[in-house]
DNA sequence: CATACGGTCCCG
DNA sequence: CGGGACCGTATG
C-alpha cells in the first residue's frame, strides 16, 4: 500500500510505498530522501496527529492513499531529538475528582462568561466558567502571590519563578530541562491530558493517542507589541496570547475545517509549538453556543475575557489582531471565530475584506497566511487578559452579546428538540443527558448508556470503549475494519482533497486513488479477479485495476519486452474493428506542442517506443518493414479495452465508459499510408480468449450473471456530476405495442448466484480456522461471482500490507496475515496479533495455511506471481 | 526528461 | 452547444 506525502510547500506530493507495520522512523527516512529533509527535522502530520518515531504507522491507523503533511522543524534542539515518552495521562474524571476547586483565580472567577478556545476547531467560543480546579498548587500560588506570567525577552519566555524559587517545585510534574534556563517550558503533555474531550463523556484518552506524550517543548513568543501600534481603545494585543511558534512553517498544518469536528489528537495533545500560559488551573467551561455540548476544559492561555466591543471596519488597522468570522470551505457562510492579524484592509466600493494571518488556536499552534476574510460585518476587539478586579464583570448573561456560530450537526441544525442519530444517541437519537452518552473510540458515535444492549449503569472506567458496530470482537473484527474504512473514506476522497482543487474537480487530472498490486506493472495477460466485460467510467479506473496503466496513452508497453495492454478509444481514424479482430493504429506522428495530449497526424509514425513494443508482441522477428506471424497465437497476450468513444468507428464499443474485452494477440503489423496521408503503423490483432466476447449473446449473459455493472470511482457523486454538466446517460427506449416507450435500462440487472467449484468448496471446508470468514463471504454468493470475489478479497486481505493474503498465516485468534508481514512484525519484536493484539508469544510458529492459500490461488489465478 | 486515444473549462 | 485549449498524471 502507499500514502502520499505533501511537502512543506503544500504543493509537491510524493507517493511512498508503506506497510502498516513500518515504523515511523523508516517512513521518515524515505521522506528524507525524497524531500531532502533529514528525519530529525521532520514533522509528519497525519489526520492532525504527529507521527512519533517509536510507533508504527499501524498505531496511527494510517490508511491507504491518505495524505501526510511534512513540516520542517526550524530549530531542532538536542532535547527534541531525545525526547522521552511520558506515562499515559490519567483520564479527565480521575484527575478532576481529586483536584481542589477554587472560586476564582487572578484573572477569572466561576460563573463569569468568557471567550475560550475549542482546540479541536482552533476557534474562539463563548462560554461560562463552571469550575476552576487547581492542578498545580505551586504554580497557582505563584500566580496568586503576584509572580506574574513569565515575561518575555528577546522573543523568548523567561520563567522568573523558575529562577527565583528553583525548579524543584515544578519539576514534579513537568520534565523540565533546567539546563536551558533561557527557555520557559510548559508541560504540554499534561496540559493536553486535560484537554478537550468531546462531550466530556469519554472515559479516557484513547491509548492510541500516542502523540500525547512528548516531553518538554520550548515556547516562543512573538514580540507582543505590534509595530503598527493599535489605538488605545483597542486592546488587541497579543501580550498574553502567544502567536504561533513555528512561524511560517506551520501555516497549513492540520487546519481542520470548522465544519469537521471529529477527534483530533493533535490538538488534544501534540507537542505545542507555543508557550501555554499556565496558572496551574484547569477551567471547566460550558459552551454558550452549544448547550448540549458538555463542559470543555481549558488552560489559562485558552480563555480570555469575552470580546464585547465591536470594531468598525473603517477603524481596523494593519498589524492589529482582531476576532473575525471565517469559514474555510464556504467563505460566504457563517464560520467560526478566529484571531486574525491584519495585513491588509481592503475597502473597495463593492467589496470589503480583511487579509492577514489567521490563527488556528489548536494546541499545535498554527496559522494560515494571507487569508481573506469576506465576512466583515462583525469584527470584535480582542480583550486583554486583565486582572479580575481591573476589568468589567461578565457575569450577567443578559448583557452579553452573543456571536453566532455554525451548527455542529448539519443534519438537525443543532435543534435541541429534534432527534438526530447523526449527532446524538445512535439508538434513540435523543439529545438528553449528553453526559450519559458514551462515545465510541473508533467511530466517535455517541450512545446513551441505557440504550445499549445490555445497558450500562455508568460510563465505564476503561481506556477505550467501542460501540457494538466497532467492537473488536474477534468474530467481528473484519466487519469492524470494513466499517472503519468506509467511514474514513468520506473525507479521504479525491473530491475533497485540497491538492486537487486547482484544475476542476473532475477526473481530468486526478491521480490513482488505489493501485493494483496483485500483479506487477509489467504483467502480460489477464489481471486476476478482473472479468472480461468489466466496465469503468474513467480511464484512471482501468489504471487502478491494473488492466491498462497509463492515464492517457493508448498503448502500455516497453520496447524491449512488448505491450501489455491497449485501448481502442476512437482517437485514430485508421482503426478498423471487426470485433473478434481489428486493425489498431500506433501512436505518434502528431504535434503535441502546447502541452497537448492529442492532435492530428502531421508526420510519419515511427517504429519506436510503444509502437515497437506492440510489434514485439507479434510472434515474428521484429522487422522495420512489418511482419506477419506464422502462428499468431504464439504472440504475447495483449489486454484490450474498448472505450465508448470508439463507438464512432465501431459497433463493438460499449455505450458508456470503458470495457475490458479480453486477450488479443498481434497477428500482423505493417506501416501504411493512413487517411491523413502520413505513414501510420497498423497492427492486426485477433482475439484469443476463452471467455466469450462481451458483445456476443454468451458474453452478455455472462456479464449479467456476474453482476458486472459500470463502475464509478469511490465517492464519485453521480448526482453532482450530472449537475455540473455531465450528459445524462443515453437510455435506449423501446416502443411498446401500445405506443408507450419503456426505458429498458431501468430494469435492474440481477446477477446469477455464483456456484463455487466443488473442488474449491472442499478445500474451503477444510479451512476450519476461517469458517466464520468464509460464511461471511457466502452471503455474497447470491450477488454473483464478482461480488463474491470482492467479498473474498475484502475478508482475506492482510491488514498489514492491505493486499490479498500471500502465504497466509492464521493465528490462534483466527486472524490472517501474510507470512512476510508476520515475520516483519516479529523482527520488530511485535509478538501480538496485529488485529486483536492478542499475545502470540515469541515462540509462535509460522505455518502457512495451505488450505486458504490454495483457495485464493484458485480464485485469483496468478496473483502470487507479483508477490514472490 | 518526453510521451500520451483524458477530461474539463471556456469561449464563440 | 460544440470544439479548441490545455491542465496533472503515470509511465518509459
Amino acid at each position: 500500500m502507499f500514502v502520499k506525502v505533501r511537502g512543506p510547500d503544500c504543493q509537491r506530493i510524493e507517493i511512498i510505498t508503506i506497510t502498516l507495520l513500518m515504523p515511523v522512523k523508516e517512513l521518515k527516512e524515505k521522506v528524507g530522501k525524497l524531500f531532502d529533509v533529514e528525519p530529525a527535522k521532520q514533522r509528519l502530520i497525519y489526520r492532525g496527529k504527529q507521527l512519533e518515531d517509536e510507533y508504527k504507522l499501524f498505531d496511527y491507523g494510517v490508511q491507504m492513499n491518505e495524505v501526510l503533511q511534512l513540516i520542517v522543524k526550524q530549530n531542532v534542539t538536542q532535547k527534541e531529538e531525545v525526547k522521552e515518552i511520558q506515562e499515559p495521562p490519567l483520564s479527565t474524571e480521575k484527575r478532576l475528582k481529586n483536584l481542589p476547586k477554587v472560586s476564582e483565580t487572578k484573572h477569572f472567577k466561576v460563573g463569569e462568561y468568557v471567550d475560550f478556545v475549542d482546540t479541536l476547531i482552533g476557534a474562539w467560543f463563548q462560554g461560562k466558567i463552571k469550575n476552576i480546579y487547581v492542578e498545580n498548587q505551586a504554580r497557582f500560588d505563584a500566580f496568586r502571590n503576584g509572580i506574574d506570567p513569565p515575561t518575555h525577552k528577546n522573543g523568548i519566555f523567561k520563567d522568573k519563578s523558575t529562577a527565583d524559587k528553583g525548579s524543584g517545585t515544578f519539576k514534579k510534574d513537568s520534565k523540565e530541562e533546567t539546563s536551558d534556563e533561557e527557555i520557559y517550558e510548559t508541560d504540554s503533555g499534561r496540559c493536553s491530558s486535560l484537554g478537550m474531550e468531546e462531550n466530556g463523556t469519554k472515559g479516557n484518552e484513547a491509548a492510541g493517542n500516542t502523540c500525547e506524550s512528548k516531553g518538554t517543548v520550548q515556547g516562543e513568543l512573538q514580540d507582543s507589541a505590534p509595530d503598527a501600534s493599535p489605538e488605545k481603545t483597542n486592546a488587541a494585543s497579543d501580550t498574553e496570547h502567544s502567536e504561533s511558534g513555528d512561524s511560517g512553517h506551520s501555516s497549513h498544518t492540520s487546519v481542520k475545517k470548522p465544519s469537521q469536528r471529529n477527534g483530533d489528537a493533535m490538538s488534544k495533545g501534540a507537542p505545542g509549538d507555543e508557550t501555554k500560559l499556565d496558572d496551574g488551573c484547569v477551567y471547566e467551561i460550558t459552551n454558550l453556543n452549544h448547550v448540549d455540548e458538555a463542559e470543555m476544559l481549558s488552560k489559562l492561555s485558552e480563555i480570555r475575557p469575552m470580546s464585547q466591543k465591536l470594531l468598525k471596519f473603517a477603524d481596523v488597522k494593519v498589524g492589529q489582531t482582531v476576532l473575525v468570522n471565517y469559514n474555510d470551505s464556504e467563505p460566504d457562510k457563517l464560520g467560526h471565530w478566529f484571531d486574525l492579524k491584519v495585513s491588509k484592509v481592503a475597502n473597495g466600493r463593492m467589496k470589503k475584506w480583511l487579509e492577514g494571518e489567521l490563527r488556528i488556536h489548536s494546541r499545535s499552534g498554527c496559522q494560515l497566511n494571507n487569508v481573506k476574510i469576506s465576512n466583515v460585518e462583525k469584527i470584535w476587539v480582542i480583550e486583554k487578559l486583565e486582572l479580575l478586579k481591573d476589568r468589567k464583570d461578565f457575569s450577567d448573561l443578559e448583557s452579553i452579546q452573543k456571536r453566532p456560530v455554525p451548527a455542529l450537526c448539519d443534519k438537525c441544525n443543532d435543534n435541541p428538540l429534534k432527534r438526530c442519530k447523526s449527532c446524538s444517541c445512535q439508538v434513540c437519537g435523543k439529545k438528553n443527558e449528553p453526559s450519559k452518552q458514551i462515545m465510541c473510540d473508533e467511530c466517535d458515535s455517541p450512545y446513551h448508556i441505557w440504550c445499549l444492549t445490555p445497558p450500562l449503569e455508568e460510563i465505564p472506567d476503561v481506556d477505550e470503549w467501542f460501540c457494538p458496530d466497532c467492537k473488536n470482537d474477534e468474530n467481528e473484527i473484519v466487519r469492524a475494519g470494513h466499517k472503519l474504512k468506509a467511514s474514513k473514506k468520506k473525507e479521504n476522497s479525491v473530491w475533497v482533497k485540497s491538492g486537487y482543487t486547482k484544475w476542476g474537480k473532475g477526473m481530468a487530472n486526478v491521480g490513482l486513488s488505489k493501485r493494483c498490486t496483485i500483479v506487477p506493472p509489467h504483467h502480460f495477460g489477464p489481471i486476476p479477479g478482473v472479468e472480461v466485460g468489466t466496465c469503468w467510467k474513467f480511464r484512471i479506473q482501468a489504471s487502478e485495476a491494473g488492466v491498462h496503466r497509463p492515464p492517457v496513452s493508448g498503448i502500455h508497453g516497453r520496447e524491449d519486452v512488448g505491450a501489455f495492454s491497449i485501448v481502442l478509444s476512437g482517437g485514430y481514424e485508421d482503426d478498423e474493428d471487426f470485433g473478434d479482430s481489428f486493425w489498431y493504429t500506433g501512436a505518434g506522428g502528431r504535434d503535441l506542442s502546447g502541452n497537448k495530449r492529442t492532435s492530428v497526424q502531421s508526420s510519419d509514425q515511427l517504429l519506436t517506443n510503444t509502437n515497437k513494443a506492440l510489434a514485439v508482441n507479434c510472434a515474428a522477428p521484429l522487422n522495420e518493414k512489418g511482419a506477419k506471424a506464422d502462428d499468431w497465437k504464439k504472440g504475447k497476450p495483449v489486454r484490450v479495452i474498448r472505450s465508448y468513444k470508439f463507438r464512432k468507428h465501431s459497433k463493438f464499443a460499449p455505450e458508456e465508459g470503458l470495457r475490458y474485452d479480453g486477450i488479443y494477440k498481434v497477428a500482423e503489423y505493417r506501416p501504411e499510408k493512413g487517411q491523413s496521408g502520413f505513414i501510420v503503423w497498423r497492427y492486426f490483432l485477433r482475439r484469443d480468449d476463452p471467455t466469450p466476447a462481451p458483445w456476443t449473446a454468451a458474453g452478455k449473459k455472462l456479464i449479467a450473471s456476474l453482476g458486472l455493472q459500470l463502475e464509478v470511482p469511490e465517492n464519485y457523486d453521480v448526482a453532482l456530476a450530472k449537475k455540473s454538466g455531465d450528459k445524462p446517460k443515453k437510455t435506449a427506449k423501446r416502443k411498446l405495442s401500445n405506443g408507450n416507450e419503456i426505458n429498458f435500462f431501468t430494469k435492474k440487472v440481477k446477477a446469477e448466484p455464483y456456484v463455487i467449484d466443488a473442488k474449491i468448496q472442499k478445500i474451503i471446508a477444510k479451512d476450519k480456522q476461517n469458517t466464520k470468514l468464509w460464511e461471511t463471504c457466502s452471503s455474497s454468493l447470491q450477488d454473483g461471482k464478482k461480488k463474491y470475489l470482492d467479498a473474498v478479497m475484502e475478508n482475506f486481505s492482510c491488514i498489514c500490507c492491505q493486499e490479498l493474503l500471500y502465504r497466509p498465516i492464521t493465528t490462534p485468534c483466527n486472524h490472517n496475515f501474510c507470512l512476510d508481514c508476520m515475520q516483519r512484525a516479529f523482527k520488530a519484536e511485535v509478538y501480538t496479533c496485529p488485529t486483536c493484539r492478542e499475545d502470540l508469544t515469541k515462540k509462535f510458529q509460522f505455518v502457512v495455511n495451505e488450505h486458504l492459500f490454495g483457495v485464493l490461488k484458485a480464485f485469483f489465478p496468478g496473483y502470487e506471481e507479483g508477490r514472490k
